[in-house]
RNA sequence: GUGGGUAUGGCGCAGUUGGCCUAGCGCGCCAGAUUGUGGCUCUGGAGAUCGUGGGUUCGAGUCCCACUACCCACC
């Protein structure tokens, strides 16, 4: 992997990540596709269409259902969902925070219960790591806890401290499976995570340890999960600095189009959110002047577009009144065109976001766009 | 025509021996939430002269009579 930084802009960077599935460009918005798709019937070769460059899947939810090894004697991952672009596995650490009923952490791992049909599943940050390992990803992410932002100091540092020997684990099996025969991805790159609730010294002890692993990328996760924006943005403001500069930086499960610029400002590349793809399959849809929820009446009889001047799919041949319909109908187009639309969004934003880094007018560009989306539709 | 049954917000229903019914629920409708996704879930809100008319009673969605509409069976 190699990790060009072409251009900075305050904290903000501009920067290209060379991989053995391809170039991205970041800033980058990695579209969500859990279970190996986007859902809501969109296809890798809508992804192509789009400006997608990198696909998210998740390895508790691949390893569950259809099964890692299925995926591995399939040729893996890429070959397996038809896309040759990189791809980065979430850990299953995010399951432990999201299925926090149906689990329970111990040292050597977490015991789940499947959601799908009840049985027990172990997941340590060996099993985690084999399990990536079978999907071929170009990115795996390390098996972490995401403690719930509220958690007291008492609960989080010992879940932290828990994380990183769960990193240095993840570490070790990656590096023993990279030299194994029969390998899917012998360059898959281990991203290390980032905890520490909105306690700042934690968060930057660790920050400061983990950087010393010398990986090829850092993660900040646990944000989004319950805290207010400020807080997120103010562990962002000190924690970032103590991740290595010359390396990605990817603050996980965020968020809105406003967090992903206040974000990028904040020295983030990478980035990845259900909101485009859950929220377009509830008839929410993005726009620079705010979010639109297309089942409310007053867009009954709406003629225009999503947005005038948007040149995705739904755009540039539906109105807001026929989406409208297709959705209130549970027809699978009306989903498809929403979320279609916002990933285009979501995608364009980055790209004009990168556009503004070039030519060092980010803050301009991010100040405009800020007060656009909250000003809203006229 | 005869006998039986049913009529409660847009739809489907619940309403106990008449009294916490100032009429409840599901769906739908109108809004809002949702941040490393369990095609979910959650939170608010609007909307009913209880088929019509009369009667009994201190009090009727609940009981009685007539009428109307629909359903079923028989002729």
């Amino acid at each position: 992997m190699k990790y060009e930084l072409l251009k900075t802009e305050g904290r903000a960077k501009r920067a290209r990540v060379e991989t053995v599935h391809g170039v991205i460009e970041t800033p980058v918005f990695m579209n969500v596709g859990t279970a190996a798709a986007i859902k809501g019937a969109v296809s890798t070769d809508d992804l192509r269409g789009i400006g997608t460059q990198v696909m998210l899947c998740n390895t508790y939810h691949l390893h569950v259902r259809p099964g890692d090894d299925l995926v591995r004697d399939m040729g893996g991952l890429h070959k397996f969902m038809n896309w040759d672009r990189p791809v980065l596995t979430d850990s299953g650490g995010f399951q432990v925070f999201s299925l926090a009923g149906i689990r329970k952490i111990r040292e050597e791992g977490v015991y789940f219960r499947s959601h799908v049909d009840g049985r027990p599943i172990f997941m340590g940050p060996e099993e985690s790591v084999r399990i990536q390992s079978n999907l071929g990803s170009t990115i795996a992410m390390a098996f972490d806890e995401c403690p719930p932002a509220l958690a007291e100091r008492d609960y989080i540092l010992p879940s932290v401290e828990r994380t990183t020997r769960w990193l240095k684990r993840c570490k070790a099996e990656i590096e023993r499976l990279r030299e194994e025969p029969g390998t899917v991805n012998p360059e898959q790159m281990l991203f290390g995570i980032n905890q520490g609730g909105i306690i700042e010294d934690i968060r930057i002890a660790h920050a400061d340890e983990i950087s010393e692993l010398d990986l090829p990328g850092y993660a900040v996760g646990g944000l989004a999960v319950g805290e207010s924006h400020e807080e997120m943005y103010h562990i962002l403001d000190v924690t970032v600095p103590h991740l290595p500069q010359n390396k990605p930086t990817y603050l996980m499960g965020v968020g809105t189009p406003e967090n992903i610029l206040e974000g990028v400002d904040r020295g983030i590349d990478f980035f990845d959110c259900v909101y485009p793809s859950r929220n377009g399959r509830h008839g929410h849809v993005y726009t620079h002047h705010g979010k639109l929820n297309l089942f409310n009446k007053k867009f009954e009889r709406d003629a225009r577009p999503i947005e005038e001047g948007c040149m995705c799919l739904a755009c540039r041949s539906y109105s807001r009144a026929y989406i409208r319909h297709l959705l209130k109908a549970q027809e699978m187009l009306g989903m498809r065109l929403a979320v279609l639309h916002n990933l285009y969004f979501y995608n364009h934003l980055m790209e004009e976001i990168r556009e503004s880094l070039d030519k060092g007018t980010f803050k301009e560009y991010k100040d405009n766009v800020v007060r656009s989306l909250r000003e809203g539709e006229a």
